[in-house]
DNA sequence: TTGTACATCTTGTACGTACAAATTCGCAAG
DNA sequence: CTTGCGAATTTGTACGTACAAGATGTACAA
């Protein structure tokens, strides 16, 4: 075969710098599998080839083959030749840790997600990384780029920080998709990014709330909805689309929209809410945490549920039915979601083309908070 | 220097086997370092040397040295010599995750305990691994297996599974003793084996219970106390202290053992509880959750707490103020208790002969599910 | 068509030589 | 006592040779 190409290659290369001709020979072979002219899998140069191709001894060679070789990008076969490694391969195949990060710690879905998720995971032989960005971009910021920098996991499932309002952090993203890992949403997403999520579909669970509370008469349907959630910008345009179909005024006044920390210190919006509930003879409530607050909010102002209000909420966690009123609300899959986000994660892990995306369908548990109004 | 010896293990060495020198070579200086006759940091033996004391070529002895250089035993130094590498900050003192092995995932404690941990952890730098036996001692046998034979983790945060009982995993705890991997337990402990934990002081936390309940008037007083669990035993312990402290009698037929899946399906067990109960006038409840169901449970006998009987119990969670009845309650350091774990895991992996043992004091909030009893 | 033997090519082991480059240490000069 | 120089020591680079051992394909025989 020709061989005048290499020669020239060679010749520049060990003109450039005052270095060991072994190490020249590395970069001069480190070069020609960046640039594809040696392919993985694909047999390499044998060393005596090499040694006439360079002019140097078959010492040498071996020398700058055995510093790759150490390096994992090629293979030696004794009486067959030398192999250039798939990379992928040693690379992110053979992880098995996958990272969880999450905003924060609630007391009902999160725990029971994240177990969904161990116990698929660790049966396939994953191990489990867990962050906690306390719904801050800045610390979400500092996780994800841990995560690249370390570059060592086998897949991301994530809850959005503050998806319902612009994130900063996007660049990071599309790093991770240029990096070839597995990422997943749950609970929420952004629709711009085309990455998969495991969700319950939000606006449909807005909707079947909202057409629940107009089913049992009302009419007058206020809402309590995230503003900072992504999840809630879907609950409300469920609530619009319900309200629409019924022919029903969507009433802006009767809409109050509060971000994470408000719901967890609802008690500080009190004349707020008092305000929207005033006219309404049905209320949806974001989730259980709110629905749950606001019973004993207005318990306190003497307005009881559900003889002076309805409401209805998302989530259907141990909450629904621990206080005095039980709650009619859509349930949550809980573990089950952690499962089916584990479960694609893994599928997209070993088929890069697979889509992860599956939303719950959405069905309502009826209980106390919701009477019917003539 | 005198030379003989060496000689003559080389060439026993050499005999042996029927394999290259250079891989002889290597296995003798690897025994040399394993036997401490080479001890870290130490200057090796030179090239010369060693090709003289084993009569083989240069090139051969820097092949050897160049296979142990690649598995890190060993470090050149060109123009000084070649050192033995320190293992131990080669290996361990580099490592930046945590592994984390809890029992279940309960809605309350847990979640702010992780939080706790993963907050302290994240500033250091360190990254949290998870994993949940789900109280199985197969699923624990195996996960500790899983990070034994990973030796990947800097150290671990274990919750122990079934403490109350013997553990046929003990042999695990003392492989990672021997490898070094700085382990604390939470909540509970194996008294038995030596390593450090952070939790209340359940012995104290059953004693000042119970002392609240002999202060309040009551003299016939029950129990309910976890069995599977060192801290159901060490609660009853000091139970059984402030009984005695009063003089009072311990009445057995008033005591009722229940394990993990009895407390989260405690109606199964109405008939024992409604013995236990009957004739007692105060019951120490194990947590929070046993007091919350145990509420309920009454309630629909007719029996009103704490009008008929006064019941206390241990963990202050959420529970303890979400029921009509406001529990008088022992708090749990929750994150606080995550928080010092970690930082006394951090100390312990920088000073391998710290004690992170810690016990939170005792106090205890007075709520309504205590009355004084004339 | 199948199986075996052989030539040939490949990498592996092993020895030897020579000189370069970095470090160390002793010795002499200041 | 300090500094500087050079010799000795140590590892690094580079060449060469020789034979061993494993893989592969071809020619030939059954």
């Amino acid at each position: 075969m020709g061989d005048g190409l290499p020669f020239g290659a060679a010749l520049i290369v060990n003109m450039e710098k005052n270095s060991p001709k072994y190490l020249e020979l590395v970069k001069w072979i480190q070069q020609q599998i960046e640039t594809k002219e040696l392919q993985p899998g694909q047999k390499m140069y044998s060393e005596n080839k090499l040694k006439d191709m360079f002019g140097v001894s078959r010492q040498t060679v071996r020398h700058a083959i055995s510093v790759l070789e150490n390096e994992g990008l090629i293979r030696r076969v004794q009486g067959s030749g030398t192999y250039i490694n798939d990379n992928r391969l040693a690379n992110l195949e053979k992880r098995t840790r996958v990272s969880v990060v999450t905003t924060y710690v609630d007391g009902y879905i999160f725990p029971r997600t994240i177990q969904g998720i161990e116990n698929v995971l660790f049966e396939q032989g994953y191990s489990v990384q867990i962050a906690f960005t306390n719904n801050l971009n800045s610390r979400e910021r500092t996780i994800l780029e841990d995560i690249i920098n370390r570059d060592e996991v086998a897949g991301i499932i994530m809850e959005t920080t503050k998806s319902g309002i612009p994130n900063p952090n996007l660049h990071l993203y599309q790093e991770i998709r240029k990096r070839r890992i597995p990422i997943i949403f749950i609970n929420s997403y952004y629709p711009l990014l085309k990455i998969p999520h495991v969700s319950i579909n939000d606006r449909m669970a807005g909707r079947r709330v909202t057409r629940h509370l107009i089913s049992m008469g009302h009419k007058k349907i206020g809402g309590i909805f995230k503003l900072d959630d992504g999840q809630g910008h879907l609950r409300y345009a469920g609530y619009v689309d319900a309200m629409n179909e019924a022919g029903l005024d969507i009433d802006d006044t009767k809409i109050l929209w509060v971000d994470t920390e408000d719901v967890k210190h609802l008690e500080k919006s009190r004349e707020k809410l008092l305000d929207r509930v005033a006219g309404c003879t049905g209320l949806f409530c974001y989730n259980d945490e709110v629905a749950f607050s606001l019973i004993e909010i207005l318990k306190k102002e003497g307005i009881h549920v559900p003889e002076d209000i309805s409401l209805a909420s998302v989530d259907d966690s141990e909450l629904a039915v621990l206080g005095d009123v039980q709650l009619t609300s859509v349930p949550h899959p809980m573990e089950h979601l952690g499962e089916k986000a584990a479960e694609n994660l893994l599928k997209m892990i070993k088929d890069p083309t697979f889509d992860g995306t599956y939303e719950f369908d959405i069905n309502i548990i009826q209980r106390d908070s919701v009477r019917k109004f003539k």
